[in-house]
DNA sequence: GATGAATGAGACTTCATTCAT
DNA sequence: GATGAATGAAGTCTCATTCAT
């Protein structure tokens, strides 16, 4: 790829993403039905018909955009998720989660519009959601190999001890909790042993 | 009130009521962005204008089911939710949720969609939610009073104990976890004693 | 059919007649490419959304205008057709068709707009076509079995004998020919003449 | 004009052209409305701008192609038209305007779509018609001044011998009549002789 | 009270045309 | 000369809401 090519990528991605951008902020603030695609120009700083040259519709658009948001929202929660014993890499993402969770960006309150729309273009999002979040399944997987966890589909060990992490940032968002650190560790402790299998204390 | 204005009085409670139904029906296909006026009264068998003989517009439409559903909602899972001990209580509210939110019924299915949609009209469903959902909170200030559950915020109980009810039954619903009855007893008893504080065995 | 509901049908069809007048007079002076519908509510005096009462989309209103137009053309080319002997028949035919596409009229000038459209919808159109001008159709075949008229197709025939008539009249209303009445008269029986099998003169 | 300039004009001729079968092709498939600026592009292998460089807007380039189409199709039907009798030299003309409207080829079919537009840019065209079809005009004066033809206008005589030739080759193309080479040469005798005057047979 | 025809604002989308590169 | 990204006016169509019956 020479300079000039490398170029127009760099602004034909710059403009994909300003468009993408201005979707997200307006679905953060007035929902999926809120958005129109003239306020998403006019965010954007666009005329309205540049939209179709990135997007073939208003469906593709948002399908777009709920894939780059959970990539987004993966990236951030996944963050050296690697690293450490089994409890540190599940306490890490447990608190990452949670305090992605807990902001007022538009990633993560439109990351929240799409959880629980009726399934259409399921398909494809399921399939990068597997991809994406694969390492979190990787972790339950092994804490299953090693017998430390009790024994439930990765799913439902996700339901109980990832759930509550999103939930309660939810709440502090809302101003429905206040917010206090050492109940967040308490809770991402709970969590934790929660899905754990006690060793009999020796005496 | 005479027999003559309590007929009166019940079919249009009757009417109101099928437009609700109606109404419940259509968002549980086809999310609310798929809710049109004029379908709410084909699938109600009224004249679209008569909606407005009993919501002021399509907001309050929306609104009143949303109350409507919450009320359904809290009705099945708190039913019976007074009796035994706190751990009887506790479990039965959270298989009873379970069981509610495995359902493809168009309540459920329309309660989800309310469920994260951008902060409007959130005050009055907020106070109704408290109001309906009381019971719930005060078996969680009754055990903290008691010293037996974890000293958090009653909120983040429910996050951490009963948000998982919630998303199993949804993980099922949607055919991502297989069904087995042993498994959900599991998890209910994990998440039962993920907020207890462990009684040091005596020996 | 009550007298009420009498009203009703008539209230429709006279707006639904409307607008497919306001669309004839549309497409008679700017052709089917000028035809917006914003232009046809306008002309009919009507909202634009009240349009699509009455036809489901654009599509479905021009195809309706073609057979409404279609069955105005047969019936005034084939009024009387019946009455005389064939030569009269076909004669009256002819003249008929020949002052009918004489005329600027909105619905003859619509009408050719659609004679030479690139196929499409024509399987209903075609249908039609053929049921409405079957008379016609009718006519060659009595003089083929009569053994008066040339041994060819029907449609062969018509593009012999009355093709002209129509070609002749678009002349005379684009004003390339000056109309005479003499004229008119001999090109009809030249027509009419050039289908016939020559009758061998007895001497 | 030097070598390099004479190229260029080539060049330049070659991309018009090209633009204009283009249009010609899209046209032939999908009728005027069909036509957009950005299709005949593509179809061209040109970017949209550059129709620019050939042509004022989308106006200038389907009156040009109308012009070209016209021309095209005159120089097929008139070729050789001026070798034999009046006989020869108009059942020539009839035959290879025949066997031309029978073809699906872009130039004809998209020549059917302009025959009856609205009046529109006419002049011009009209004038190039008169101009390309005088031989023609003049093959009727001839027959005219010999007294051998009926004494109607020029125009008149087309409609009657010539308008069949193009309605049976579309009918034929259309697939409502099946092709036969002998009821061709009956129908272009019996045209011929519509418009001739008979001769009185000598005994 | 109930109806449903009518309205018209506003949504999505297309496309002729321009212009910086 | 050529490109094609960008523009924005204009088109089609939907739908919440009104109102005469």
């Amino acid at each position: 790829m020479n300079e000039r090519s490398l170029i127009i990528v760099v602004i034909m991605h710059s403009k994909r993403n300003l468009i993408l951008r201005a979707a997200e902020k307006i679905i953060s603030t007035g929902g999926i039905q809120g958005l129109s695609m003239q306020q998403v120009a006019n965010e954007a700083g666009v005329a309205a018909g540049t939209i179709y040259r990135y997007f073939k519709d208003k469906n593709e658009l948002i399908l777009e955009l709920r894939k780059d948001v959970l990539s987004q929202v993966a990236a951030a929660i996944l963050q050296d998720h690697q690293i450490g014993t089994l409890e540190e890499r599940f306490k890490r993402i447990w608190m990452k989660m949670h305090e992605y969770g807990k902001q007022a960006s538009p990633t993560n309150l439109s990351y929240e519009q799409y959880a629980h729309l009726p399934e259409s273009n399921t398909e494809e999002i399921r399939a990068l959601e597997m991809k994406l979040f694969e390492p979190l399944h990787r972790l339950f997987e092994e804490g299953l190999e090693q017998g430390v966890i009790q024994p439930l589909h990765p799913r439902a060990l996700y339901a109980i001890a990832m759930e509550p992490s999103m939930a309660m940032a939810r709440a502090i968002r809302r101003g429905l909790i206040q917010y206090d650190q050492k109940d967040i560790t308490l809770a991402c402790d709970l969590c934790w042993r929660a899905i754990l299998i006690p060793t009999t204390p020796t005496n």
